[in-house]
DNA sequence: CGATAGATCGGCT
DNA sequence: GCCGATCTATCGC
């Protein structure tokens, strides 16, 4: 039903984000984000890598927005789209990274109702754009450290019940298998076939 | 419930 | 100019 934890997991280790991207995507589910104490365990995330077509860092040179994904991993990559959302990236090695797709609110509710506009739980967070608005990620947390505020990531043990099927949105490498998610969780964007 | 139109603008060609 | 790792409202069944 719904995933519950609690604040009793352990920090992320540092080299956590140094790893495969797609291996950090998937144990990213179940890992609970807070953005000054906002936010609830990740349950859906997508990968990029700059082999990608449908990566930002595919055949590009750094330029001033995706200069983060250039960067070494364990910070953000947060950047505009359709000229009115945010999207929060966790950057990995080798200019790849995470897409962040949905939270499940549990921490700072009120604050995430106050910010989205709506009082119902499962349009909080359910969306790249929508987390960022709940979470209050902008521009400001671009390039930032993942294991200093405003972030914080914690897991505990224990296993997650993992689903996986092709990204959203994107209309390059459709075919990929890179979307992954906490199965039958209510606060995804969209269910899992 | 699924499909679709419109909003809105920075980065890139 | 074009278009996007989206969201919301609104339409139709």
């Amino acid at each position: 039903m719904i995933f519950t934890m609690n604040r009793t997991g352990r920090p992320l280790p540092k080299n956590f984000f140094d790893r495969d991207v797609d291996r950090v995507a998937r144990d990213l589910i179940g890992t609970v984000l807070t953005v000054d104490g906002v936010g609830g365990p990740i349950v859906e995330t997508e990968s990029y890598d700059s082999a990608d077509p449908a990566s930002h860092a595919f055949e590009r040179r750094r330029t001033a927005r995706n200069a983060a994904m250039f960067g070494p991993p364990g910070h953000a990559y947060v950047y505009r789209i359709y000229g009115m959302h945010w999207c929060l990236n966790f950057v990995c090695r080798e200019a790849s990274a995470v897409l962040i797709r949905a939270v499940e609110p549990v921490y700072g509710i009120d604050t995430m109702m106050r910010r989205r506009g709506t009082d119902q739980p499962k349009n909080l967070c359910s969306g790249p754009g929508k987390l960022c608005q709940a979470l209050g990620v902008t521009r400001a947390e671009d390039g930032a450290s993942l294991f200093a505020p405003p972030f914080a990531l914690h897991r505990a043990g224990g296993a997650v019940a993992i689903a996986s099927g092709v990204r959203i949105g994107i209309s390059k490498a459709r075919e990929a298998e890179r979307r992954f998610g906490l199965r039958q969780s209510p606060f995804l964007s969209r269910r899992f076939p």
